[in-house]
DNA sequence: GTGATCGCCAAGGTTACGTCA
DNA sequence: TATGACGTAACCTTGGCGATC
């Protein structure tokens, strides 16, 4: 399938479909209360609300149980900053076919029922005070218990395969979207959070090290100076060397004049981590 | 075996909202 | 009460990787 023919189908089938603001569609068979949302596909700012997106379903047959077209790239949530992740992703190694997939939906977990868990929160994003579509993204604030559980899932596996991040989703009553934000977001700061200790920890390393720097290479300027004064005394058998580590000049403090080669100070030279 | 596609993730960043001093 | 700082939910972009077709 060419683009062209993609563009095709995107006119004949979808082009233009909103969903009626007013025509409420029952969501989530399953869930208590069937509640239901207006799903309406919200207009980015100085957009009209006939701004193109891809559907290939026209008919309400076309909809799954969660009311929404199966096969369709619905604007995502709407507001102007988050339109459409599956329309965008990929754009370099995938084809312009693939990034208007359906990936985005997918995730949101528009596709299928299982997935549709609730929609309140779509809900209040979609209207704003008067009733009209709004664009802004309404921020959901997650509960203590929300937040406790996330932690204790967290705290087990970083991350989620989709069928525990749909069972989670629904203990929580949240969409697997936002489950799925939550950890990418949990991990990032995780490697934040860890990333500045280490940089304490390095800075701290640093600090020791070049303490030790200092008092070694006082120690050394002492060696030389000692051996300029008695130089006999240093070379007394002819076999006797001063026992200098190459890497870093230290000396061995306990017997200078041993023959036994440093291996650990090499070691500790080597691995500056293991030398804090 | 190879290439296209898909799904997921990381990294690095932005935006917007809620909270609090 | 207004405001700025901060935390964070939600999202974007680019790119990598494994699985599948």
């Amino acid at each position: 399938m060419g683009i062209d023919d993609i563009c095709h189908t995107s006119l004949t089938l979808g082009l233009g479909f909103i969903a009626p603001a007013d025509d409420p569609v029952p969501v989530g068979k399953g869930e208590p209360g069937n509640c239901t949302v207006k799903r309406t596909p919200r207009a980015r700012p100085g957009v009209t609300a006939v701004e193109p997106y891809l559907t290939l379903a026209l008919s309400r047959e076309s909809y799954d149980v969660g009311g929404v077209p199966k096969t369709a790239v619905a604007p995502s949530d709407g507001n102007s900053s988050d339109q459409g992740e599956g329309r965008r992703r990929h754009s370099s190694p995938h084809s312009t076919v693939s990034s208007f997939s359906s990936q985005r939906v997918k995730r949101e977990g528009y596709l299928s029922s299982s997935e549709e868990v609730e929609a309140e929160p779509l809900k209040a994003a979609d209207e704003d005070d008067s009733g009209g579509v709004s664009r802004r993204r309404k921020k959901l604030r997650l509960s203590k218990e929300q937040s406790a559980l996330l932690e204790e899932s967290f705290k087990r596996r970083s991350t989620l395969n989709p069928k525990q991040k749909q069972a989670l989703s629904r203990q929580l009553n949240l969409r697997p979207r936002q489950v799925e934000v939550w950890f990418q977001n949990r991990r990032a700061r995780t490697k934040l959070k860890k990333t500045e200790v280490d940089c304490e920890i390095l800075k701290k390393c640093c600090e020791t090290l070049k303490d030790e720097n200092r008092r070694l290479q006082k120690e050394l300027h002492q060696l030389k100076t000692l051996q300029l004064a008695q130089p006999c005394q240093l070379h007394m058998s002819g076999r006797a060397t001063l026992n200098v580590c190459p890497s870093c000049q230290r000396v061995d403090s306990k017997s200078p004049f041993s023959m036994t080669p440093m291996a650990h100070t090499h070691n500790r030279m080597s691995n500056p981590s293991t030398a804090c």
